[in-house]
This record gives C-alpha cells, structure tokens and sequence, in this order.
DNA sequence: TCTTGACATAGAGTTTACTCTACATTGTAT
DNA sequence: ATACAATGTAGAGTAAACTCTATGTCAAGA
C-alpha cells in the first residue's frame, strides 16, 4: 500500500505540516510520484512510529535525524545505529527510574494533603 | 537562613535569570530587604525543589503558576490543590507506563541490531 | 471545460521556557 | 571615597518543534 500525505497523516496523527517539517528535517524521505505528490508506504509507517517512539522518549528531532542519515547510508552504519540506541536506553531507563522518584514524592504529598484536609474538617 | 539570588542560584541550578523568569511567571514570591533585593528563605528552598519536580515531570509551568497562586491564597485551596495532584499523579502513572513500554520496545530493537550485526560478521 | 480540493514549495509566525543585554543601583572590600 | 562585583528592571533574543500562510500546480468530478 502507498498513501497520499493526507492519508499519512490520519494513519499516523501527525499533521502534514509536521509530515513535510520531518521530511525538511531529513527524518522521513517518501518516495514521489510522476507529480511530484508524496507517495509514503507501509515501510514508511513502521518508520515513523519508531521515530515517534524516538520523540516520546525525549530523543531531539536532531539527534533523530542523525539516525535516520545512518539508516538510509545501509549495512554498513549498523553497529552505530546500535551505540545510538544503546545510550538512548541508557537515558531511558534514567528518566523512568527519576520518574518513579518523583511518583513516590507526590504520593507522599497527596497522602499530607488528605490528612490536611481531615484535619481541616475535624477542626470545625 | 536567607540566600541573595546568587547564592540561591547555586544552591538549586536554576540560573539567577531563571529564577526571575520564575517570579515573573508567579512560581515564587521571595522577599525583599531594604534595598530591593530578593530574600530567599528555607521554605523557598523547598518549594522550588517541588517546583523543579514538577516541572520534571512534564507540568506545564502556566500550571505550575496556577498551583503557585492557589497555594499562596493559603488553607482555603487546599482542596482544590490535592485535585490537581491527584490529576497531575494519574499523568504521570500514563507517563511512566507508556515509557515502560518504550522501554520495551527499544529492548527488542538493540535484540534485533545485535543478532544483524552478529550475522554480518558470520557471512564475512 | 470548469471548478474544487488535495498537494507542492518557501518562508513567516507561534509557543514554551528560558537566556541574555542594556543600563541603573547597591553592597563591599580596599 | 572609590572601585567593582552583585543585583535590580525592562525588554530583546534564542532554541526547539511545530504550525500556518501565500501562492502555485494538478487531477478528478459536474
């Protein structure tokens, strides 16, 4: 299957405006047709949610982009493609363990609040 | 204690400017001595480290600016301000589980360099 | 054929969260 | 008393990631 910019965009939820700033960016390279129209495909689709994955994770569109450059230059970029998503997991994990910090902090401060508010009320 | 905005700087690692931008922004009110310089207290220590975990953890600084301004109309919020923790908890539980997932994913992606990397070096 | 809607490019504008500049004032060490 | 470092305000500038506008092209249905 190939889809137009506008099919692309329902599929995937990034507006085609977004689709074409990737596309500046060097993110995302569909393939056009004999009017120059975007013709993106199904390789296309798996593409950009792992590039959407990429950016949920904090990964900047930059250092994306430079990923992407690997993997359009083939085989031979393999294994630093992987150093790439090796320190990004590295990241990943820190953010999800800082995260689970600051989780345990807040619960903590909605457990004070809950006792504050008691309190309140038992006052009056 | 009280700290001058330089030492309060270096005590939290937000520049002087940030710490500006923030009172501007209606995040914190410190006060002032005799000559119109900002006097940072202990409680103003705390409340930005609950500021920054805020922020951290994606809360919007307009938000955090509306939190900042419930808290300063004292006991009467209280309640209103538990509700936006509770809110803000249930993001950030949707925050980590999905992280988790990206976790996953990445996971599964390295798996698949190592074993592509390892089959090009076999066939060579 | 005519119109309309999706798509094309180039470049301007927006939002968020800072970050810096210019210039005036104050506190402190000599 | 003087220099100079820290601080004050107001407002401009920056960076990232979109988002929109202007203008033009093209393909398909009435």
């Amino acid at each position: 299957m190939v889809y137009s910019i506008g099919e692309f965009s329902k599929l995937t939820g990034l507006g085609i405006h977004t689709l074409r700033y990737y596309e500046h960016e060097g993110l995302i390279a569909p393939e056009r047709n004999s009017g120059n129209r975007r013709c993106y495909s199904d390789k296309d689709l798996t593409w950009i949610y792992f590039i959407k994955r990429l950016k949920d994770t904090r990964m900047p569109i930059r250092e994306t982009s430079h990923y992407a450059k690997l993997r359009a230059a083939g085989d031979s970029t393999l294994s630093e493609r992987m150093e790439m998503l090796v320190q990004h997991r590295q990241a990943l994990n820190e953010q999800i363990a800082q995260l689970q910090e600051h989780k345990i902090k807040l619960d903590d401060k909605i457990e004070f609040y809950r006792k504050e508010i008691e309190r309140l009320h038992d006052v009056s």
